[in-house]
DNA sequence: TGACATTATATCTTTAAGGGTATATTTTCA
DNA sequence: TGAAAATATACCCTTAAAGATATAATGTCA
């Protein structure tokens, strides 16, 4: 499930979504990389003020990392057809 | 030309390949979303201390989104060959 | 080469992140 | 249901980001 990630909200989403996935709790992640639960818990909540090195910290933590593409709308978005 | 970003520096490099694709200027980007120049100069250099809302305020400035993946090794770093 | 554009640095100010620690709230499951 | 685990909040402190503005350094090109 790749998933398209243009704001501090989805990116938080996915993070979640993936710890959830390895089975990890935000505490048993932080420790990984020396970083406090609650920082994990306003990363995934969406905070904007979140920095880059934490992020990527925290990506490390989760055996992630990131791709750069052109915004596209889905297939779905994509077709005007609303009926 | 999809690349593996893993760190401040490699986004930072990822940001300015994709901005001079589109032939644009610091000043350019900036503008069209109320950043300063030497914001952006910062972001590209690799500032590990950049916040989230910037970094998506750069994104949108060249149209781009992110998607999160598992780290990969290269076909070709992954042989153990290296003779 | 010389002028103009672009990018890098610097200073000051305001604002908030994250560490550290504690606790409240919610979730999970025997 | 009730206890333990997990997640969300709160407060204090230190540190730095980004805005605003200015200027230095570098690049580009007629």
């Amino acid at each position: 499930m790749i998933q398209k990630i243009s704001s501090p909200e989805t990116l938080g989403q996915a993070l979640r979504a993936e710890r959830k996935n390895k089975g990890l709790s935000q505490k048993a992640v932080g420790h990984s990389v020396g970083m406090e639960q609650h920082t994990i818990s306003k990363i995934e909540k969406g905070n904007p003020g979140t920095e880059l090195n934490t992020l990527f910290r925290l990506l490390a933590a989760l055996d992630l990392e990131l791709t750069i593409q052109p915004r596209q709308k889905s297939a779905l978005e994509n077709t005007g057809d609303t009926w």
